[in-house]
DNA sequence: CGGCTGATTCGCT
DNA sequence: GCGAATCAGCCGC
């Protein structure tokens, strides 16, 4: 069962992030399938905090679909050649987003394989599970539910089920490099790192 | 316009 | 553990 975009349009972007554990990220790329249990999220906030995109209103070419209502895919291009995959939360015009860093594979695992070229892990990583799933930046501003791309309802993780840390990788952020706004489900052996 | 940096990953040392 | 791959955005000249 599809989830309703109404859920991403919260204003609380670091509750969806949490929210997010345990929902199905599906891809319909080439006629080919691929399903995965979102392992890893990380939440960016486009006011007061530093290590968004979008943070103090920036609106550039690459960051406007962050300013779409939640429920649409932010793709963008990392170190030139990374395509990392989020997903806008908050309303029209309020630039928060969710990155997916992680996936449990679920369906489609040939698929994955055959895209990757490798034989390990390939869903464990933000940049890895873009390009497993077919993701690239062609896909940013897509709504979920209405494209290739959708997220899907699944197992609801407790408190205890979850661990709370740092966001990896935004030590240029300063104090909001801080913030405790990465999430992932305890003992996964798909997080990116631990 | 040149130079630097990043929400990363891989391969070689 | 370090550097390359390689591009959008930003800052300084």
């Amino acid at each position: 069962m599809k989830v309703n975009n109404d859920f991403f349009q919260s204003d609380d972007v670091v509750s969806v992030a949490r929210q997010m554990l345990g929902m199905y990220l599906v891809s319909e790329v080439d006629g080919n399938k691929t399903v995965g249990k979102i392992v890893e999220t990380e939440a960016y906030s486009g006011r007061g905090d530093r290590a968004c995109h979008a943070n103090d209103n920036k609106r550039t070419k690459r960051t406007e679909a962050m300013y779409r209502a939640g429920g649409t895919a932010y793709v963008y291009l990392c170190y030139g050649m990374h395509h990392l995959f989020n997903v806008v939360t908050n309303v029209e015009g309020l630039a928060d987003a969710v990155l997916v860093r992680a996936l449990e594979p679920v369906d489609g695992l040939d698929v994955m394989k055959e895209r990757y070229g490798k034989v390990t892990k390939y869903t464990n990583g933000p940049a890895k599970l873009s390009k497993a799933m077919g993701i690239d930046v062609s896909m940013t501003g897509f709504v979920l539910g209405e494209s290739c791309l959708s997220i899907h309802q699944g197992q609801k993780l407790s408190d205890d089920e979850i661990t709370v840390s740092t966001r990896i990788g935004v030590d240029y952020a300063g104090d909001d490099a801080s913030l405790p706004w990465r999430f992932y489900e305890k003992d996964n052996l798909w997080v990116s790192k631990k």
